[in-house]
DNA sequence: ATGGGCACCTGGCTGC
DNA sequence: TGCAGCCAGGTGCCCA
C-alpha cells in the first residue's frame, strides 16, 4: 500500500463516520493477517465507542473508551465505509459494524496488513514505540536528516525507506522525492552534501503533501473510504515510468532493483 | 550498530 | 489455451 498519503487519505475519509460511534459487532472472516487476529478481539472492541482516529507512520489508531485498534494496510489493504449489509467481496476480511448502520470494511488481498487490539497506550506498542519522526513534522528537518546520514554507507533511497530514520516514505515516494531533489537513489547517505540533504527533506514533505491533496496513488488495489482510487499516479515523475521520457529533460527514465525493490530515476536530472 | 536478504500472501501480466 | 515465472504500495526478523 499504501504509503503515508494513502493512509492519511483513508483516515480523512473514514474519520467522520467512526469518531463518536459505537462498535456493535466485529465480523472476522479471515484472521490470518500478518499477525493473526486474536481470539478475544471481538469481545474487546464490541460495545466500545471510537473516541479518536489517528495516524502514526502507516498505522491507523482507533482510540476506544479503553484500549485501541491498531490497523495497517500492508501492501494491498484498503478500508471503506459502507452501508451495513453490503454484500461481501473477495478479501473482505474484517468488518466493524457501527451503531450508525454503517460498516468499516477491511479488504486486503495479500494479507500483509494487520488489525490488532491493544489494551495500553498504542504509541508504546512494540510496533510503534521505536518509530522515527513523522516526515511532515518540524522534527524532520535538514539537521535531523544530516545526523541520520552521518556515517551511513547505505544508499540514500534505502535510508529514506527505513522507519528508524523517517516513517511513511515507501517505494513510490522515495523515488519521487529523490527525483525532485535531483539526487541519484544509489548515492551513499554519508556522501550527500548539506544542501542536497536540505533539498531532499523539502522534497519529501512536498511530494507527500501533493499526494495527499490528490488522494494518494493507486497502482492496483488502493481505494479511499468511498471506494475511489487516488489520482497522484498521473503526477508521478519517475515511478513506474521506465523507458519513458523524463518530464523535465526528455531522457529515458531508468529502472533498477535496490534492496529487492524497484527504483526509478532520471540519469540526466539526478546526480 | 549496520546492512543484506528472506519471509509472509494473492493475483495479474508476460512470454513460451 | 495453459502454465511457469515474475512482479507488486510493507516491514519484522534473522544472519553475518
Amino acid at each position: 500500500m499504501p504509503e503515508l498519503p494513502e493512509v492519511e487519505t483513508t483516515l480523512r475519509g473514514i474519520e467522520r463516520f467512526v469518531v463518536g460511534h459505537r462498535i456493535e459487532q466485529a465480523v472476522l472472516r479471515h484472521t490470518g493477517l500478518r499477525w493473526p487476529i486474536t481470539r478475544g478481539f471481538a469481545s474487546h472492541v464490541v460495545g466500545q465507542t471510537v473516541q479518536q482516529l489517528r495516524r502514526r507512520a502507516k498505522y491507523l489508531i482507533f482510540d476506544l473508551d479503553a484500549g485501541a485498534i491498531l490497523l495497517h494496510l500492508g501492501m494491498s489493504g484498503s478500508l471503506r465505509v459502507l452501508p451495513a449489509h453490503t454484500p461481501v467481496r473477495p478479501h473482505d476480511h474484517v468488518d466493524l459494524v457501527l451503531d450508525s448502520d454503517r460498516v468499516i470494511r477491511f479488504n486486503d488481498p495479500r494479507r500483509f496488513g494487520c488489525v490488532l487490539w491493544v489494551a495500553e497506550d498504542p504509541l508504546q506498542h512494540p510496533l510503534l514505540a521505536s518509530l522515527a519522526p513523522e516526515p511532515l513534522s518540524d522534527e524532520f528537518d535538514a539537521d535531523y536528516l544530516a545526523d541520520a546520514c552521518r556515517g551511513r554507507s547505505v544508499a540514500i533511497k534505502q535510508l529514506l525507506m527505513n522507519g528508524q530514520v523517517v516513517v511513511g516514505v515507501g517505494n513510490i515516494y522515495a523515488s519521487e522525492a529523490l527525483f525532485r531533489s535531483r539526487i541519484r537513489p544509489r548515492r551513499s547517505a554519508r556522501r550527500l552534501r548539506r544542501e542536497e540533504i536540505a533539498a531532499l527533506v523539502q522534497a519529501v514533505k512536498d511530494v507527500l503533501q501533493d499526494a495527499i491533496r490528490a488522494g494518494g496513488t493507486t497502482l492496483r488495489h488502493y481505494v479511499n473510504a468511498e471506494g475511489n482510487p487516488g489520482y497522484f499516479r498521473q503526477k508521478l515523475f519517475v515511478y513506474g515510468r521506465s523507458g519513458e521520457p523524463c518530464l523535465v529533460c526528455g531522457s529515458a527514465i531508468k529502472h533498477f532493483v535496490q534492496g529487492q525493490r524497484s527504483t526509478y530515476f532520471c540519469p540526466s536530472c539526478q546526480k
